[in-house]
DNA sequence: TATTGTTATACTCTATAACTATA
DNA sequence: TATAGTTATAGAGTATAACAATA
């Protein structure tokens, strides 16, 4: 890997271009840092050499909990059959182990290996923080942010 | 397809489980929004048939100019090889054309058919507009929140 | 019958390396 | 020599379909 893999689509093509609505600036700042917040994680992925299906997988997993294996694709949003293979090269590598559940037979549960938690720690330090950009803010500013960026999330 | 293959990374675990800062919380807001946007993104895609790096492409492209192949390269973040492949099978579908440069005939220059250039104006109506929940906002509100984002992503 | 996970198949994206044609 | 684009190759993600084991 030469390039660390960053925007699939940096430049959504500004349609600020004339409208220039203080709606349409806000949506330009929020789609500026979502992908800043995108070429983190595939950079950081890209330095542990994870794929982003395989660093998806590890962060949506718990360091504790095992995972049934249906789970994890409804949360990645993909078909049972990815996730076989995802987790067979995370498992190749000794991040994840395959356990079977007795309660129902057909279903795996998946695991993190020490190894596995530890490689997710270091993901989830580059990549699930809040960036230093909101630090700089006052406290009140900071929960002026939460609260309208909650409202325009509430759909 | 079935599903429309949403986040690659939806949940990330949540590091502000006791933490709790006001920038946590924000920051989580936040992710929340980005995920929404991507997954508003893939399915789009998906719908229009355009597999994500195809649209990312499409969206990078401006409907009047011409683009060089390699400057696609370095806005998608990727190698020219792929990009290649990519307008190979766009071209395909009659959305782009392929021009000699002859300034520099070693250039290949990518334009927007009418056909790719309706396509991409569908992509963007889905998706490179403010979310309806930007314009519940008063515009006060909006200048604000405008503010507070472009202060965070000013690193 | 339905569900879970696997396998088989096919297509796309990605990187590397070697090649061409131009500069 | 260096650059733009292509081709060849290989690994990974994705979907569909068929399948075995289990419920």
């Amino acid at each position: 890997m030469t390039k660390p893999v960053t925007a699939t689509r940096r430049q959504l093509s500004d349609p600020t271009e004339e409208g220039k609505s203080a709606a349409d600036e806000a949506w330009a700042a929020l789609r500026e840092l979502l992908a800043r917040q995108r070429r983190r994680f595939l950079a950081t992925a890209s330095e542990l050499d994870l794929h982003p299906g395989q660093a998806a997988a590890l962060v949506n997993m718990d360091p504790a909990e095992p995972r049934p294996m249906h789970e994890l694709a409804t949360q990645l949003a993909c078909d049972n059959s990815n996730v076989t293979g995802i987790i067979d090269r995370l498992e190749a590598r000794g991040l994840v182990a395959r356990q079977t559940y007795e309660q129902d037979r057909r279903v795996r549960h998946v695991v993190l290996t020490p190894l596995g938690a530890r490689l997710r720690g270091r993901l989830l330090a580059q990549v699930g923080s809040a960036p230093a950009g909101l630090e700089r803010l006052s406290a009140a500013e900071q929960r002026q942010l939460r609260d309208l960026l909650r409202r325009v999330a509430s759909s």
